[in-house]
DNA sequence: GCATTTGCCTACTATGTCAATAGGTTTTTA
DNA sequence: TAAAAACCTATTGACATAGTAGGCAAATGC
């Protein structure tokens, strides 16, 4: 299930891309705008500019803007930022996970193919699909 | 992220198929092969005799038994029963849930999707089909 | 018929994550 | 130099997960 953090995230992205105007953007018109805790989007935004997604500029006049074109994001990355993994099990998101049951286990195929399906789908779309639309 | 209860529920099923002789099978004999507390399994194969994927009987000689051929499980169904649904977001995932940005939601479109994909993919794999394989 | 084996039932608990909130500090520029 | 903004650390309430614990009920083999 995705949480808040990467649908908050996805959100912060299109918002900055449809009210780009080459200027910083504040996080409080984005919280405004989305109506979320500002509060709460400065965690997310701060994995975000950390991880190069998102540049921020401090003091007056400040905020975040995109760092590339909205067609260069892809929404698998940025979930895979915010959750920490995409996979639909614990001994496929875990990473150095050395399951005992690895070389038996009946349900591994499902799972992994299952994995796939949904990294390759997440990573196929990219943030400009989603603005395409009404308004 | 499905958890234990899901992925518990498989090996269940996967277990009773492959040794099933006829006769009732103990939990103790399912928990022993699989390696899972029988405690824990107690509270998962409760609601699969509830929802009907299982046959229960009490008393000696008692256990469980599948109510129907290896075939006709598909994945989709035990999972959205042990896991409460296969959504990736709440507003899918609820019911009765009338989200206020469904109108205007420019992710919606993406979440549905994605559901469909999701849910097309575990409703399409058979119990059966993780049978095939090795041993 | 009775002890044993089995499922069935209720309650409890430790741990962790999620979704925020709170309050302050630093940076920058108008 | 004061306002506006990002940045940083800590805390909290609610909830879900993954079990544990102990006893009750049912059925059968002897």
């Amino acid at each position: 299930m995705i949480s808040t953090r990467g649908r908050y995230a996805i959100r912060v992205l299109l918002d900055l891309a449809e009210n780009d105007n080459g200027a910083y953007i504040p996080l409080k018109d984005i919280a405004e705008r989305q109506q979320i805790s500002k509060k709460y989007l400065e965690i997310i935004v701060k994995d975000m500019v950390t991880a190069g997604l998102l540049i921020g500029a401090s003091g007056r006049g400040g905020g975040y803007k995109l760092s590339r074109k909205p067609e260069d994001y892809n929404i698998g990355e940025v979930l895979q930022l915010l959750e920490g993994s995409l996979s639909p099990v614990v001994c496929l998101a875990t990473p150095g996970y050395n399951c005992p049951r690895k070389g038996s286990c009946k349900t591994l195929p499902l799972w992994t193919e299952f994995d796939k399906m949904v990294h390759d789908f997440l990573y196929g779309k990219k943030l400009s699909d989603l603005m395409t639309g009404a308004e």
